[in-house]
RNA sequence: GCCGAUGUAGCUCAGCUGGCUAGAGCAGCUGAUUUGUAAUCAGCAGGUCGUGGGUUCGAGUCCCUCCAUCGGCUCCA
C-alpha cells in the first residue's frame, strides 16, 4: 500500500507500485495525455519511473516550466542523435535545457556546421522525432559508463563521469541513441512537433577558455508548428525594440569607426535625455546628502598601483599614457573611487562630520574584449552615476539601506518592475581572485545580506560574482531579448579604505578606518538609456521625452498660431517644436509617430477661430479640440503621476 | 581574445551559377500643390559595392589579410 500526496495535498493510494503516469491517468485520461514530466519527493523523475513509496507527486504539462524543461532536455538528445548521424565522428559534451529552448556542445573534428547546415538538422531531428521513440533511463556502473565513452574515445563524457558518484550513474536511450543523463524526460520523442536550429556558437569545454572550444548548437522545440511561429514572430518583434535600431532611428546616439569601437557618440536628442536623466538623479541625491565632486579623466599609475586596480587589470587594459619625462605614466581612470579616496584624504574627518558621499557623473574608459561590446550596454568609455560614502562601521547598516531605497525610486520612477536583485559573493574556491581580509570580507558579506533582508528585497545569492574588492547587490534587468544586464549596483568595501590608509578620529580620540560604499543607481548612462530604450521601446516616461509635443500645422498659412502655441507651450515648460514644412497632415502624423512624439498638436482654421488646440496622443488618441492651459495641465498631471520627488 | 555569420547610396534592401555605363523605396535637393489625423505628384542628385591584396580576358559576385558589425563563449573594476 502506498499513498501518493499531490500538489493540493489530496492524496491517492494504491495496492501495489505505480508509475507517475499511472496516477496521472487515474486523475483523468486527459490529464494523461497532456503530463510530460514529474516531480517525486522534489527529485526529477520519469512519467514511467515506478513509485515504490508513499510521497509528493508533482505532474508537469507543457504549460509549467518544469514541462518545458523537460521538454527541451529531451529535444536537446534528439539533437544529439542528429549530429552524430550527421557528422559521424562527433564527440557530444553536454545539452541542456535552457530559457526558451536548448543547446548542445559537441565537439566536431573535422566537420564545422553553419547557417546553410540548419535545415538538414532540423530535418533529420523531425524524423527522428516522428519515429515516438520511447526514452528509457537505465543504470550503469561506473565502469561501464567509463568503456562506453572511453571505447567511443570521448573525453569529455569520461571527465565528467570521472566526477560522478558509482551507483549515481544514469544513461538515457531512445531509438538507437545512448546519452549519460540524470533524467528528467518526456515520455516519447513523438511529442516534439516542430524544432528549430537557431544558431551556431563556439563555447569552452567548461566554461575555460584555456580548454577546446567546442560548437554550441541552439534551438528551440515546440509541441505544436504554431507555437513556434509565434515564438519566432515574438524574436522579430523583440528585433524591433533593440535599442541599437531605435538609437539610430531615434537620433539618440552613433558609433563612428574613426572614433573607434565601443567609444558612443552622444546625439543632441540623446544628450537631452540624459542631461534629464541625471538632473532627476541630482536632485534625488541632493536631499539624500550627497556632495558632488569633479575629478580628471586620468591619474598616475601609482594611483592604481595604490588601489590594486593596475595589478588586477593593468596588462589588460587601455596602456599607460607616456610623458616626454622619463618614468612618468598615467591611466585612462577606469573607475573613479581612487579619486574620490583622494578627496576624502585632503583633511583629517572627525566621526562627527561622517557619513561623507561623494558623486559624480564619472567617465571611465574600460578596454573590454572586442567580442564582448554590445551597443551602449557594453562599451569602452562610459559614464557611471557613482558616489561613494564614507561611514564609519556603525553607520554602514543605515547608509546601505538608504542608498536601497535611492535605487528603487528611480528604478521606479523609471517603470522598471520587473527587476531581480542579486546579491554577489565571493568565490571561496579562488580566494587569489580578491584583494583585503577573509574578516573584511564576512563583514561586508554580512552587512549586504542583512540590509537586503531588512528592506525585504526578494534577492538570489550568486557566489563569485562579487568585485575583487567587496561584494555587491546588484539590481539586474532583462533586454528585449531576454538577456539579463546588470544596472543599479551597491558594493561594501573594507579595502580600499586600508589601501589609502582612509582615516577619522573617533568619539575614543583614536583613528578609525571609515567603511565604503560604492554605488551606482542606474550603473551607467550608457547602459541604463539602452535599457530604457528596449523596455520602453522608445516611449520614454513623459518627464523625459527630448520632444514632448510637436505642433503640426494644417498649411503654411497657420504658422504664425502654431508659433503663438509653441511660445504658450514653453512658457509651461513644455518641450515643443513646430513642423510647418508644406507636406500633407498624413505625413506629418506618420513621422511624428515614427518619432514616438508623445503628443501632436495640430492647427488649422477652426483652432485659430476658437483659439484651441485639436490634440492627438502617440498612438491615434483624440482628444478633441481643447485649450492650450487645458492642455498644459493634462501634460504636468501626467508627469505627475510618474515623477515623484524623493524623500 | 575565441567560434560562426554579415558588410552594396544617409536609411532599409535587390543584384541568380563572375560578363556591357551597379538597381529600388524612403530620406535629400528643385518645382508643382496649401493640404484636417500614419506616406501628394513630378524631376534631379547621390555608390571607387567595408579595407588592402590575389585569381581571371573580365570581380559587387571566387580566395586571402585587416577593419567593423551581429549571435554566442570567455570576460565585465
Amino acid at each position: 500500500m502506498i499513498t501518493i500526496t499531490l500538489p493540493d495535498n489530496s492524496t491517492r493510494s494504491y495496492e501495489h507500485e505505480v508509475t507517475a503516469l499511472d496516477v496521472a491517468k487515474d486523475i483523468s485520461e486527459g490529464f494523461a495525455r497532456n503530463v510530460i514530466s514529474a516531480k517525486f519527493n522534489d527529485t526529477t523523475i520519469e512519467t514511467s519511473t515506478t513509485l515504490t513509496e508513499d510521497g509528493k507527486l508533482i505532474l508537469y504539462t507543457w504549460r509549467d516550466q518544469e514541462g518545458k524543461k523537460a521538454f527541451w532536455h529531451s529535444s536537446s538528445h534528439v539533437l544529439a542523435q542528429a549530429l552524430e548521424e550527421l557528422y559521424p565522428g562527433v564527440k557530444l559534451s553536454i545539452g541542456p535545457a535552457i530559457d526558451n529552448g536548448f543547446y548542445y556542445d559537441v565537439d566536431l573534428g573535422e566537420h564545422s556546421i553553419s547557417e546553410k547546415d540548419f535545415k538538414m538538422i532540423e530535418d533529420k531531428m523531425l524524423e527522428i522525432a516522428r519515429g515516438k521513440h520511447d526514452f528509457k533511463m537505465k543504470s550503469v556502473s561506473k565502469a561501464d559508463a567509463l568503456s562506453f565513452y572511453k571505447k567511443e574515445d570521448n573525453e569529455y563524457k569520461v571527465e565528467l563521469i570521472e566526477n560522478l558518484v558509482d551507483g549515481d550513474i544514469t544513461f538515457c536511450d531512445h531509438s538507437t541513441f545512448t546519452d549519460l543523463c540524470r533524467g528528467g524526460h518526456i515520455p516519447n520523442t513523438g511529442l516534439i512537433k516542430a524544432v528549430k536550429v537557431l544558431s551556431v556558437a563556439g563555447a569552452y569545454w567548461r566554461g575555460d577558455e584555456n580548454n577546446t572550444q567546442l560548437t554550441r548548437v541552439y534551438g528551440t522545440s515546440f509541441p505544436k508548428q504554431k507555437e513556434l511561429t509565434e515564438y519566432l514572430e515574438l524574436l522579430e518583434e523583440a528585433k524591433k525594440r533593440d535599442h541599437r535600431k531605435l538609437g539610430k532611428q531615434l537620433e539618440l546616439f552613433a558609433f563612428s569607426q574613426k572614433v573607434g569601437q565601443g567609444l558612443p557618440l552622444w546625439l543632441p536628442k540623446g544628450t537631452a535625455l540624459r542631461n534629464r536623466l541625471e538632473n532627476f538623479l541630482k536632485s534625488a541625491q541632493q536631499k539624500a546628502g550627497y556632495e558632488m565632486v569633479i575629478t580628471p579623466h586620468i591619474g598616475q599609475k601609482e594611483l592604481y598601483v595604490t588601489s590594486g586596480h593596475y595589478a588586477k587589470y593593468g596588462e589588460d587594459s587601455f596602456q599607460p599614457i607616456r610623458t616626454p619625462k622619463e618614468d612618468e605614466e598615467f591611466l585612462l581612470k577606469p573607475m573613479n573611487c581612487p579619486h574620490h579616496c583622494e578627496i576624502y584624504n585632503t583633511r583629517p574627518w572627525s566621526y562627527k562630520e561622517l557619513p561623507k558621499r561623494y558623486a559624480e557623473f564619472g567617465t571611465v574608459y574600460r578596454y573590454e574584449q572586442s567580442g564582448e561590446l554590445h551597443g551602449l550596454t557594453r562599451v569602452r568609455g562610459f559614464t557611471q552615476d557613482d558616489a561613494h560614502i564614507f561611514c564609519t562601521p556603525d553607520q554602514l547598516d543605515l547608509e546601505f539601506k538608504n542608498v536601497i531605497d535611492l535605487v528603487l525610486y528611480v528604478f521606479g520612477s523609471l517603470g522598471f518592475e520587473n527587476f531581480t536583485t542579486q546579491v554577489s559573493l565571493r568565490d571561496m574556491e579562488t580566494p587569489e581572485k580578491y584583494i583585503g581580509s577573509p574578516e573584511n570580507w564576512d563583514k561586508a558579506e554580512q552587512a549586504i545580506i542583512n540590509a537586503a533582508e531588512d528592506k525585504g528585497l526578494d534577492y538570489v545569492i550568486e557566489y563569485g560574482e562579487a568585485a575583487f574588492y567587496g561584494p555587491k547587490l546588484d539590481f539586474m534587468v532583462n533586454d528585449a531579448l531576454g538577456r539579463q544586464w546588470q544596472l543599479g549596483t551597491i558594493q561594501v568595501d573594507y579595502n580600499l579604505p586600508e589601501r589609502f590608509e582612509l582615516t577619522y578620529k573617533g568619539a575614543d580620540n583614536e583613528l578609525h578606518r571609515p567603511v565604503m560604499i560604492h554605488r551606482a543607481p542606474f550603473g551607467s548612462m550608457e547602459r541604463f538609456v539602452a535599457i530604457l530604450l528596449e523596455h520602453t521601446a522608445g516611449n520614454f516616461p513623459l518627464w523625459l521625452m527630448p520632444e514632448q509635443v510637436i505642433i503640426l500645422t494644417i498649411s503654411e498659412k497657420f504658422e504664425k498660431y502654431g508659433q503663438k502655441v509653441l511660445n504658450l507651450l514653453e512658457n509651461d515648460e513644455i518641450r515643443a517644436l513646430v513642423d510647418n514644412r508644406n507636406e500633407t497632415m498624413g505625413k506629418k502624423i506618420r513621422e511624428a509617430e515614427m518619432n514616438k512624439i508623445p503628443f501632436m498638436i495640430i492647427v488649422g482654421e477652426n483652432e485659430e477661430k476658437e483659439n484651441k488646440i485639436s490634440v492627438r496622443k502617440h498612438g491615434g488618441e483624440d482628444l478633441g479640440m481643447i485649450s492650450v492651459s487645458d492642455f498644459s495641465e493634462i501634460v504636468t498631471d501626467e508627469i505627475n503621476k510618474t515623477l515623484k520627488q524623493f524623500n
